[in-house]
RNA sequence: GGCCCCAUCGUCUAACGGUUAGGACGCAGGGUUUUCAUCCCUGAAAUCGGAGUUCGAUUCUCCGUGGGGUCACCA
C-alpha cells in the first residue's frame, strides 16, 4: 500500500571519537532501509570548523567498515545527491537562509558573543531560561545597512511567539513543545558556515530522506526543525528518538569519564563485531519469540522502530560479555584463529596456534583473553612452592614428581592418550590422592592452577618441557 | 530552574484489561569434570506511590515521586 521508498541516514560529525551509541543508532538506521529496500545514506557533517578533527572522517568510515556496516551513497560511494559532505555544500545554506530572510521566517542579528552570553548570565541569574531577546528583530533595515558596509551577522529562525509545535515520534508517539521555549536559533552562523540545525534540515530535505532515527538528545531540538520544514514549506521525515546508553551505573548518558565508549575501543579490546552488533539490537528491544541471539539478516527481516522501547538503556557489559563468548563459541576453528591473530603476542608460537587454541577457545570472553590463557605454553614459568604442597608433603611431592617424569621419560609417542594412560596408571598404582596429585601436576607444569585439561596441555606443551619443568619443580622443593 | 522524555527482578525485556507476572544476563546452589571454563539443572529476585475508570488494572486517565535529556555562532 505503501510505495514510498525509504531512505535514512547517518550523519557523523568528524569532532572527535566515533562513540558505541552511534554504531547502535546507524544499525538501526541500516537495518531499517535494508528490510524496505531502500537505501542508506551517509553524510558527514562538518560544518564546525572550530572542532573539525583532521583525520577524523576516514576513521569513522573505517569503524564502520569494521562493524561490517555499510552505506548505500556517501564518502567513496557517491550517489544521485552528491556531494554527501556538508562543508562541500555551502553555497546553497546561505541561499536557504537568504531565502528564510526574504519570507520572512528569519532575520539578520549582528549581537556580539560577548553581549549574548552576557545576555545568558544576566538571564541565568534572574531565574529566566536563557533565550535570545530578538534585540535586533526591530533593526532589520538599520542592520541590513550595516552588513552591506561589512559588519559580520548571523541569522536567527524567527520563532513563532506562542503556539504548539509536535510531531509523532515513531517511538514515542506525538511529542508538542509550546514555542515560547524555543530559542531562535541560530541557522547561518558569521563565518557563512551553516549551524546543525539549518545544515541537517537542507540536507535531509534535498536527499530524500524519509526517516530519521537518531538519539533522545535530540527531541528538544526537533521543534526547530520542524519549524524549518514548515518555513522552507517542505514535508519533514518520519522521527524516531532512540534512548540514550546509560552508564554502568545507571547514573547519566553514558560517558568517556565513566569508561569506555569509542567504537574502535571495543573492538580493540577484541569484541566481535557481530557480537557487538547483536548486543546493541537487543538492548531495548526484542525480536517477537525473545531470542537474544541474531544474525544481522534476521535482524533487518524482523526489527520495527516502533518496537523500540522509549526507556534509557544501561551498556551492560557483562552481558555483552556473554554474548560475545557465545559468538566466539560459534566461530568454526579457522575463523577464530583467523580473527585471534591480531591479538597473539610477538612470542606467541604461531605454528602452534591450531593446537592451542581449542584448548582455550571456551575459556575466552574476548579475543584479547588468548594471552593470559596461553603465556605457559611459551614463556617460562614461575611457581609458588607452596602451591605445590599445598595438600602434600615436600617429601611425597619430590617423589611424586621424580616418579611422574620418570613414567613420562619412557614414553615414545608423545600423544594424550599415553599420556593420559601412563599418569592414571601411575596414580592408581601408588593411590596417590586423585586431585591432590592432578593439581600439583598443574601447578608444576603450567605454574596455574586453572589451565586447560592436563593431558591435552601436557601433549601440546611437548616432552621435552613437560620433563624439564617436573624436574626444574622437584629440584626448588628440595633445596 | 524552563521545556521535553521515561518508569516490570540488580540489568535488558515479555505479558488482546483476567497469567502461580515469563525469559535472558548477572548472582546463589547443584550436576558433568583432574582444575578453570564450557554445557545442563535448580533457586532467590520486579510491576515507584496515591487517586480514579472498570466486575477486574503491570496494562487506561490524572496527580505526585524518581530518573534521564536539553537549554551555544557544538553536533
Amino acid at each position: 500500500m505503501n510505495t514510498q521508498i525509504i531512505r535514512t541516514r547517518m550523519a557523523p560529525s568528524p569532532t572527535g571519537e566515533y562513540h558505541v551509541g552511534h554504531i547502535a543508532t546507524l544499525l538501526k538506521n541500516y537495518a531499517f532501509a535494508k528490510k524496505h529496500d531502500g537505501a542508506f545514506i551517509l553524510r558527514i557533517e562538518d560544518t564546525d570548523q572550530f572542532r573539525l578533527v583532521p583525520g577524523a572522517v576516514e576513521k569513522i568510515l573505517s569503524v564502520i567498515k569494521a562493524y561490517g556496516l555499510d552505506w548505500d551513497e556517501g564518502p567513496e560511494k557517491g550517489g544521485p545527491h552528491e556531494p554527501y559532505v556538508q562543508s562541500q555544500r555551502l553555497s546553497r545554506y546561505k541561499d536557504y537562509a537568504l531565502k528564510l530572510v526574504e519570507d520572512g521566517a528569519a532575520y539578520y542579528c549582528t549581537c556580539s558573543p560577548d553581549r549574548l552570553s552576557a545576555l545568558r548570565e544576566q538571564q541565568q541569574k534572574d531565574k529566566q531560561p536563557p533565550k535570545y531577546d530578538r534585540h535586533c528583530v526591530s533593526k532589520q533595515s538599520e542592520i541590513k545597512k550595516q552588513i552591506d558596509a561589512g559588519e559580520e551577522y548571523v541569522i536567527r529562525l524567527l520563532v513563532p511567539d506562542d503556539e504548539p509545535v509536535s510531531f509523532d515520534d515513531m517511538i514515542r508517539g506525538e511529542i508538542t513543545t509550546p514555542s515560547a521555549s524555543v530559542d531562535d536559533q541560530v541557522l547561518l552562523k558569521s563565518d557563512g558556515f551553516p549551524t546543525y540545525h539549518l545544515a541537517v534540515v537542507a540536507d535531509d530535505h534535498e536527499m530524500e530522506i524519509t526517516h530519521v532515527l537518531r538519539g533522545e538528545e535530540w527531541i528538544s531540538s526537533t521543534p526547530k526543525h520542524v519549524l524549518l520544514y514548515r518555513a522552507f514549506g517542505w514535508e519533514p521525515p518520519v522521527y524516531g528518538h532512540i534512548p540514550v546508553f546509560l552508564n554502568p551505573d545507571g547514573k547519566g548518558k553514558m560517558s568517556k569519564r565513566k569508561g569506555t565508549v569509542s567504537a574502535q575501543s571495543f573492538l580493540d579490546a577484541g569484541y566481535l563485531p557481530e557480537a557487538l552488533l547483536n548486543f546493541f539490537m537487543i538492548l531495548g528491544w526484542t525480536p517477537q519469540d525473545q531470542r537474544e541471539m541474531l544474525t544481522l539478516h534476521e535482524y533487518i527481516q524482523e526489527f520495527d522502530p516502533k518496537d523500540i522501547s522509549p526507556k534509557s538503556v544501561v551498556f551492560d557489559v557483562k552481558k555483552l560479555e556473554w554474548i560475545n563468548g557465545q559468538y566466539i563459541r560459534l566461530l568454526p576453528s579457522a575463523e577464530l584463529e583467523r580473527r585471534i591473530h591480531p591479538f597473539l603476542p610477538d612470542d606467541f608460537p604461531n605454528d602452534a596456534l591450531h593446537k592451542i587454541l581449542p584448548l582455550v577457545a571456551d575459556r575466552l570472553v574476548t579475543l584479547r583473553d588468548i594471552e593470559e590463557h596461553t603465556t605457559f605454553f611459551y614463556r617460562s614459568i614461575t611457581i609458588d612452592p607452596q602451591l605445590l604442597t599445598k595438600k602434600s608433603t615436600a617429601t611425597e611431592v619430590t617423589n611424586q614428581l621424580a616418579e611422574t617424569k620418570d613414567v613420562l621419560s619412557r614414553i615414545d609417542d608423545w600423544t594424550v592418550e599415553e599420556i593420559e594412560r601412563h599418569i592414571r596408571d601411575l596414580q592408581e598404582e601408588r593411590s596417590w590422592h586423585k586431585r591432590q596429585y592432578f593439581m600439583m601436576l598443574r601447578v608444576a607444569i603450567t605454574g596455574k592452577t586453572a589451565t586447560p585439561p592436563l593431558f591435552e596441555t601436557m601433549e601440546v606443551l611437548g616432552k621435552e618441557k613437560v620433563l624439564s619443568r617436573l624436574l626444574i619443580q622437584s629440584d626448588a622443593l628440595s633445596v
